[in-house]
RNA sequence: GCCCCUGUAGUUCAAUGGAUAGAGCAAGAGUUUCCUAAACUCUAGAUAUAGGUUCGAAUCCUGUCAGGGGCACCA
């Protein structure tokens, strides 16, 4: 990756400079390196001179200047050239041979492009969604479907061996309140045409035996068939009232006791999770003998890190159980796994209808389901849609607009570009691109193309590293851009055969690379609109 | 009351402390004898508010206002 490049570039005359006695010694500061927002700003940019301006106490523009020109000898087989701007910034600008040589990488990687090894066959384990089984998936759990799903994809792509799991709270109160709910007796809360349903199927009288049966109804007839529905294959499927049963729960109490960290208090039995910075201590054990969520989920995560030997896990919640994070993230600690787990919350959707809010309460029974946003706007529509915000986004989901809305979305703009892609190459099934065909690319949209395809990989790495997947239907977005600007400035099929080979080669390349970004948000890439 | 998250264009959202705050939709104007016009080009439009830190703040700190979510021997 060409960022690595310069990064290293940066490091080695910055070491030289030093050794030369022209700059100073001091310990050099975080290199950032960042896509400039303007064009003649470079290709990638540096501030590392006005921090070492700050840190000498000297002019940041006279520090630029002598390291840019000492980048500008080092680099020259990646630069066309290298420019100092005002404050003190160095900008990168990429040279058309080093771009050419790239796109034959690409080609010469095709489907493995993109593919790093910064995970180094690491286990990861990403569990999503993993809502109760009293209902239907909602359209809030849509959100974690999507985020959690390209997560794990893009950890995989990053070299991770990433693996996806739902964790079945089918255990506790609310199965009992669900059976109650079946049974439609005086206790019952849930209610939904799904109730009558499972009030029909179910002959069960004892309220939690029907609330078992009518869970287990609720994974596999229909969480299980919404997650297939939005093409998310699960590696795993871990039931809480599995743990129970084994001694699993038990000895991970246990364990606890032994290490002190377990007291008695009116009945209960507590877990001392302010020694790990909770802000109070938290039951394990009721008076009335049942294990909490709690004493459940610490024994999943013993399970998760000593049994599958998962080097990192990473819980992606709703915004609703932000409580619970330093429970949790005490009891990981308690048990020695201190700092392998990462808790994303998702803040929530809000649905609209018309002007008015709704919230979405399954006991109310005003939630809107997975399946029914799934059959009106499809996949690939409602994927692309919550993966563009932010996991710290309040969005705002409106039910009435979201067909009309759907089909303005902007996965549709990625997916032409590739039937437009599509459609050039079934033209000419006899011509293949030529390597030495690739240098007549010079057009400065050719090379502005190039340079988003050769970002992706970049995209992973940041990506993995801060699980920030907006990012990639960004860079979904603005490859697309670069695609369709180049189909308007140059023509590939031209009667200069040299040339043709030559935006041949471009644009299988840029076939390859959205194929690939569209695949790892578990999107469909149409050959054909 | 305490804790977490948020406030950016008409609207839905972006923006590792950087340079002229970007997109989509909506609004207005244009582009096709030529590989798919689901495209391209142009116009108009925004950092809630008051301070502070910094060479530089949408971003960090404090106050105010507004919104979402928590504060269980529920999960």
């Amino acid at each position: 990756m060409i960022r690595d490049e310069i990064f290293n570039l940066i490091k080695k005359s910055i070491k030289i400079l030093q050794k030369e006695e022209i700059f100073s010694k001091f310990g050099i500061p975080e290199i950032k390196i960042k896509y400039p927002k303007e064009k003649i700003h470079g290709d990638y940019s540096t501030n590392i001179a006005l921090q070492i301006g700050k840190i000498l106490k000297k002019k940041s523009m006279e520090i630029a200047k002598t390291l840019g020109s000492r980048l500008q000898v080092l680099g020259s087989r990646f630069f066309g050239k290298v420019e100092v701007a005002k404050p003190g910034f160095i900008n990168f600008f990429l040279s058309k041979e080093y771009l050419q040589k790239e796109l034959l990488e690409i080609l010469q990687s095709g489907e493995k492009f993109g593919q790093l090894k910064i995970g180094k066959n690491k286990k990861v384990q990403v569990e999503f969604i993993s809502a109760n089984p009293t209902g239907p998936l909602t359209v809030g759990n849509a959100r974690g479907g999507a985020f959690g799903d390209v997560l794990a994809n893009v950890l995989q792509k990053a070299g991770f061996k990433a693996e996806k799991a739902y964790y079945i709270n089918d255990y506790g109160m609310q199965i009992l309140t669900l059976g109650h709910s079946v049974l439609k007796d005086g206790e019952a809360k849930y209610k939904g045409k799904y109730i009558d349903y499972l009030n029909e199927k179910i002959k069960e009288k004892d309220p939690y035996k029907a609330g078992e049966k009518a869970a287990k109804i609720i994974i596999d007839e229909m969480i299980k068939k919404t997650a297939d529905k939005m093409g998310i294959k699960y590696d795993e499927w871990i039931s809480e009232t599995g743990l129970h049963q084994s001694s699993a729960v038990e000895e991970g109490l246990e364990l606890l006791k032994k290490k002190g960290l377990i007291y008695e208090k009116e009945g209960a039995l507590w877990f001392k999770s302010s020694k790990f910075g909770d802000e109070r201590d938290r039951v394990v054990v009721k008076k009335d003998g049942w294990k909490t969520y709690l004493a459940g989920d610490i024994t999943l995560h013993r399970y998760k890190f000593e049994k599958k030997k998962f080097d990192k896990v990473i819980n992606i919640w709703g915004a609703d159980h932000a409580g619970d994070v330093a429970g949790l993230q005490a009891g990981v600690e308690a048990i020695g796994h201190k700092g392998k787990l990462d808790i994303i919350l998702l803040q929530f959707v809000t649905l609209f209808e018309k002007r008015k809010k709704l919230r979405m309460s399954k006991r109310m029974g005003t939630f809107v389901t997975m399946d029914e946003l799934l059959d009106k706007v499809g996949s690939d529509a409602t994927r692309f849609f919550f993966l563009q915000r932010s996991a710290n986004t309040h969005l705002n989901f409106n039910l009435f607009l979201a067909k009309e809305q759907s089909e303005k979305n902007p996965v549709y703009y990625i997916q032409y570009a590739h039937a437009r892609i599509c459609s050039i190459l079934r033209k000419v099934s006899s011509i293949k691109y030529q390597v030495s065909s690739i240098k007549l690319l010079k057009h400065p949209s050719e090379l502005e193309l190039i340079k988003q395809l050769i970002r992706f990989p970049e995209i992973i790495e940041d990506t993995a590293k801060d699980y920030q997947v907006q990012r990639i239907p960004q860079h979904a977005i603005d490859l697309a851009t670069s695609f369709h600007q180049f189909y308007r400035d140059c023509r590939v099929l031209t009667e200069d055969k040299e040339l043709t080979r030559a935006r041949l080669g471009l644009i299988l390349a840029t076939k390859i690379v959205i194929k690939n970004t569209l695949s790892l948000m578990g999107i469909s890439a149409p050959e054909k609109m």
